[in-house]
RNA sequence: GUAGGCGUAGUUCAGUUGGUAGAGCACCUGUUUGUGGCACAGGUUGUCGCGGGUUCGAGCCCCGUCGCCUACCCCA
């Protein structure tokens, strides 16, 4: 038997539909929100993503599908999403009109090879909004906002963490204050991290580590070195939140693995779905635009991730829903087509094409959860009649073919 | 890449000390010649992941291999 991949599933039956359902509600309040559909596609030259993501992350460390085509060239599965929708932004020459606003919403599938667990697969999708072109920090707060309304209508319990990961201006200094914090204890430090200290040592903070974890309480905080517009527009985010009864702790070691972060980062998390739980995360990225190489234009977005939350999100009951037809003899089948066709234009209609006993078809009925069972035996056949029987209320009438 | 757990019917799983391959659910038929869900009765369903070894005999023991799951790392 040939199967998917690892780390590759297929979405059937309820899957795909918890599936369609977040999509399609996240959709709407990204519309309500002013944002607009973007499809980017989903290979894209590696270095796109070793200079949006970059390097320095695991995501482009090891995690790429990364492989060369059949004309030579560097390609890549997309690990993330942002990278595509700035590089589409640039080479419309978006970043050139500098006055506007520019809102995108995306949804699709993300590639990242590594060993597949619980709410991490190698091949899983992502619903995120780009805003490009605003800089107040009020549209940190409208994206949290609206990541809010989509948990609150999937009807999911979430916490949000925030932190500021500071701009040119303050996080060079504080890294190096940090550097030299982490120097201090190097012996004390796990292997990870003093790794880290070279790479990125703003994630040795994000270390899971206890004994790390114990030792970093001493660190130098970034919140408590930010310079006067990060640190007033960090206030005034918590104002906002707390204005508009949205719940959040600051964890000031939050950093977000991607690169590209300034200023506010959140994650969305929630309690229930293992490990994995980080089921959104997002932030500014005002430096990214000018990193691909575009004119600089500021920007916030997040990504939410469908299959964790696939598993958190309660269905609405599903109802009985449209109409099963069938015949109790062969010859009669005929007469179903055009019935069902006009029935079509405002309902779903299932035919059974095998001539079968009344109750047979009722059961058929009742699997495919529809409403109705219409069917046509010897009496309907010879009065030019169908029989009709609603299945939840369990009544049953006989109408004339042409009627119904 | 590292560690642990698991692979038996469509599915969820049981399978004793190594001795004829099992159950629930699902499915089909009937009770009901034209009335679904409920009940009862009967019935179908197997490369025991794959390959080797030990044995008179392996689902069970041994070796290898593949796959899945969970966790670490990292992330949505």
């Amino acid at each position: 038997m040939i199967k998917a991949l690892r780390g590759m599933k297929d979405l059937s039956f309820e899957d795909s539909s918890r599936f369609t359902y977040i999509i399609d509600i996240a959709t709407d309040i990204a519309k309500k929100y002013g944002y607009s559909y973007i499809e980017t596609p989903i290979l894209e030259e590696t270095k796109l993503f070793k200079r949006s993501v970059g390097e320095s992350s695991d995501i482009v460390g090891k995690e790429m599908y990364q492989f060369i085509d059949k004309g030579g060239n560097d390609v890549c599965m997309r690990p993330e999403g942002t990278a595509g929708v700035v590089r589409a932004f640039i080479q419309d020459k978006l970043d050139r009109r500098q006055n506007e606003k520019f809102k995108f919403y995306y949804y699709g599938a993300m590639f990242r090879y590594e060993r597949p667990q619980k709410g991490r697969l190698r091949e899983f999708h992502q619903f995120g909004c780009e805003s490009f072109g605003e800089d107040l920090v009020y549209e940190d707060f409208t994206i949290i906002q609206m990541v809010g309304d989509i948990f609150k209508s999937l009807g999911i319990d979430y916490r949000l963490e925030i932190n500021s990961l500071g701009c040119s201006r303050c996080m060079p200094p504080y890294r190096e204050n940090l550097i030299n914090f982490l120097n201090g204890c190097r012996d004390e430090l796990c292997q990870d991290c003093n790794r880290r200290i070279e790479t990125n040592p703003i994630r040795v903070l994000d270390c899971k580590n206890e004994k790390c974890k114990s030792l970093l309480r001493e660190s130098p905080k970034l919140i408590d070195n930010l310079c006067s517009s990060c640190s007033s527009d960090f206030n005034r985010l918590k104002e906002l939140l707390d204005i508009a009864n949205i719940e959040y702790s600051v964890n000031s070691n939050l950093v977000r693995g991607l690169d590209y972060y300034n200023k506010t980062a959140f994650e969305f998390v929630s309690s229930s779905i293992g490990s994995q739980s980080a089921i959104a995360g997002g932030g500014r990225y005002d430096k990214l635009v000018e990193f691909v190489s575009g004119k600089s234009t500021p920007a916030v977005g997040f990504a939410l991730g469908v299959e964790r939350i696939m598993e958190l999100v309660k269905m609405p009951n599903r109802e009985r829903d449209g109409y099963y037809m069938g015949v109790m003899n062969s010859s009669d089948i005929d007469k179903l087509f055009p019935l069902a066709h006009r029935k079509r234009k405002s309902s779903s209609v299932t035919i059974e094409y095998r001539a079968k006993k009344l109750k047979a078809h009722l059961k058929g009925a009742d699997r495919i959860n529809a409403r109705y069972c219409v069917v046509i035996g010897e009496d309907e056949a010879k009065n030019g009649t169908v029989w009709v029987k609603d299945l939840e209320k369990s009544e049953e009438s006989i109408l004339k073919i042409d009627e119904f």
